[in-house]
DNA sequence: ATTTAGCCTG
DNA sequence: CAGGCTAAAT
């Protein structure tokens, strides 16, 4: 199956007109944009009828046309409608109705009459026909005049509610989709695991819709509840009665939810995720999949939006449709689309953040074979924990082969940045997905509670409204933001091509927690950033230059205690003590600022590095040309979990710290 | 062939 | 911190 965005962009023409009186019918459904992507089956079908409907709504008044069908077929009831009928046939009627030559005889007027009134069509359309008869032509075109001024009303009023419906099926096909991933997903981990995870899921991919739009109907407690079906059910169908009272728009979602095929089908399939890299494959595709078919249909429909109806309702109904409840600092880049994509940003921006707050729990101490001789027992609290990076757990890349035709970074749409800002929308809720169990570095949060406690916290503010983020959560996987814990996202909040300073800085506060980052956590934890080959590694020199400067640093006090006293330094226990100089040193390089609490955790790593450089320098292996490589190799172990803070975009600051 | 670590240099 | 380079891994 083709991925959306290439689906997307093949049908371009459906979406770029809008008029009225003149374009095909076809050209009004742009809607489906997706639903035919996500459910080949049953959508196609769907909105095959509906733009049937629209087809003939567009074209004549729908009573009048759908008379004549019935007249053509039936004979009777022909006359009763407003169709300016011809006297002759009333009074035909009135004479034999029961009389089947009568029928037979009204049966072929009554084509006649359809023949004339679609020349009359014709000749409006400017192919004029002479042979057509003028009064007719004339009872008609007065019937055309006003039904036309009554069409311009309502038929404005009525393309706006089918974009609000189309909008709204769209997020009811990716509410599914959610669910269905979460299905999945969480089917897929019952058999394996068991455990952790299955709600963290759920919550993000609910959040992920309930926070971005109307709370109305698809607000809180939506997953897993099973009731979301009927919910959106519902309300889709008060909207559909009162537009299309004839014409209930059903969504099928059994049916999709019975497909079975639309994320396997998305290049993904099952046996590729059900490994431990799988998870990483599956969560990387999840949001390449969301992210630019959902940016992409949002872009879409506020492009028609924005072309077709530029007058004030237009906005009034989208932002009725998308309530910014949030206070929010208007953004002044943001403003290419004056009211709707404006509301459209504000929106996805003021989705919470998600923060998942570490709990501040000991683990437990391992007092390994790491623990030199030097080190007295009150030292370390260091705990180990191995974690094998991701690149190699990783396929070699995997990203290219499981989204075959989805380019890392889809070219860019009417709206590039609203496009971005629901990459971001997704980028932030998807990231976060449990899907590492065991704790690999890309995923924060689990193993951040449980083996980073003694970090505080560092959750997040900006732009965030609390009482979202407080909404829904199940089992306290994600702890919203409480009044101690500030962390300020300050930054840029759109794509940048290249690393700014903020994102240097980041990179080193990053580098308090991991000195071997791959390229995808980069990725993940640089999601401003539009990455390519070039940035990519200009972020990995920047760890490495990190990494050098670290470890140089450990190299120097290393030989300093061992000329100073190795006696001295035994008995301190080669702490890095908080106040000491090397402490300052990294710091000062690394949170040049120091807005940033420096985390326990990083304090101990430097103190096994500095200890095996230490021990290496006293017992003479740094005679090896490659002594070092095995204290790279202890250190490149001792990586952390970065907080998921650090996913969001800009300069996490640990307001804690200011002073 | 590509990616990445590490070293050296400026 | 970036650029150039090599080596190793993939």
């Amino acid at each position: 199956m083709d991925c959306p965005s290439d689906l997307f962009q093949q049908q371009p023409s459906q979406v770029c007109h809008f008029d009225l009186y003149h374009s095909p019918p076809e050209s009004t459904s742009s809607g489906p944009i997706i639903s035919p992507l996500l459910h080949p089956n049953s959508a196609s079908q769907r909105w095959g009828g509906y733009r049937q409907g629209q087809c003939l709504f567009s074209e004549l008044p729908a009573h009048e046309e759908g008379q004549e069908v019935d007249a053509d077929r039936f004979g009777r009831k022909s006359a009763t409608g407003g169709t300016p009928i011809p006297q002759y046939r009333l009074g035909e009627r009135r004479r034999g109705s029961g009389d089947w030559s009568q029928d037979l005889l009204r049966v072929k007027q009554l084509r006649v009459d359809s023949t004339v009134k679609r020349e009359a069509e014709a000749e409006r359309e400017g192919h004029r026909d002479r042979r057509s008869v003028a009064q007719l032509v004339r009872a008609e075109k007065n019937v055309e005049e006003r039904g036309r001024r009554k069409e311009s009303r309502e038929g404005r009023q009525r393309q706006r509610r089918e974009l609000k419906l189309q909008l709204e099926e769209t997020r009811g096909k990716l509410l599914e989709l959610q669910r269905k991933v979460w299905q999945v997903y969480g089917e897929h981990h019952e058999e394996e695991k068991g455990g952790e995870g299955d709600d963290g899921v759920m919550d993000e991919t609910a959040e992920m819709f309930s926070e971005g739009e109307s709370d109305d109907h698809l607000g809180s407690g939506l997953y897993p509840a099973l009731g979301a079906n009927e919910k959106k059910h519902a309300s889709t169908g008060n909207e559909n009665s009162e537009v299309f009272p004839e014409t209930p728009v059903d969504l099928d979602l059994d049916m999709e939810l019975d497909g079975g095929g639309v994320w396997l089908g998305c290049s993904l399939v099952q046996g590729e995720w059900e490994n431990i890299g799988g998870s990483e494959k599956f969560a990387q595709a999840l949001k390449q999949e969301l992210s630019s078919a959902v940016a992409r249909v949002i872009d879409r429909v506020l492009h028609l939006y924005a072309e077709t109806d530029q007058t004030p309702p237009s906005t009034a109904v989208l932002a009725q449709e998308i309530p910014s409840s949030r206070s929010l600092e208007t953004n002044p880049d943001k403003k290419q689309r004056p009211g709707v994509a404006a509301s459209m940003i504000e929106q996805a921006e003021a989705l919470p953040l998600v923060a998942k707050r570490p709990q501040e729990k000991r683990n437990p101490l391992i007092q390994g074979r790491h623990k030199n001789l030097l080190i007295p027992q009150a030292n370390s609290s260091l705990p180990l924990l191995p974690q094998p990076h991701l690149s190699a757990l990783l396929p070699p890349r995997n990203k290219d082969s499981f989204l075959p035709s989805c380019p890392p970074n889809p070219p860019p749409l009417p709206l590039p940045l609203l496009h971005y800002t629901m990459q971001h929308l997704f980028t932030r809720s998807l990231s976060s997905m449990p899907l590492h169990k065991d704790g690999l570095p890309n995923e924060p949060f689990m193993d951040f509670r449980s083996h980073n406690p003694s970090f505080p916290p560092l959750p997040l503010l900006g732009q965030i409204n609390p009482p979202l983020a407080d909404r829904g959560r199940d089992e306290g996987m994600r702890v919203g933001i409480d009044g101690g814990d500030t962390a300020l996202y300050l930054g840029p909040g759109a794509s940048q091509e290249g690393l700014s300073p903020c994102h240097l800085k980041k990179a080193k506060l990053m580098f308090f927690y991991t000195r071997y980052p791959s390229s995808s956590t980069l990725k993940t934890y640089f999601p401003d950033v539009k990455f390519n080959r070039c940035v990519t590694s200009q972020l990995i020199k920047w760890f490495s230059n990190f990494r050098e400067f670290f470890y140089i640093q450990m190299e120097r006090f290393a030989r300093q205690a061992a000329r100073e006293g190795p006696v001295t330094a035994r008995e301190r226990g080669l702490r890095l003590s908080r106040n000491s100089e090397l402490f300052r040193i990294l710091n000062m390089h690394y949170n040049k600022s120091n807005d940033y609490q420096v985390p326990d955790r990083f304090v101990e790593v430097s103190e096994v590095a500095l200890r095996e450089f230490f021990t290496a320098i006293q017992s003479g292996r740094d005679a090896d040309p490659c002594w070092k490589k095995s204290i790279y190799k202890i250190i490149c172990k001792l990586d952390s979990p970065v907080p998921d803070s650090f996913r969001l975009p800009g300069c996490p600051m640990d307001t804690h710290r200011m002073v």
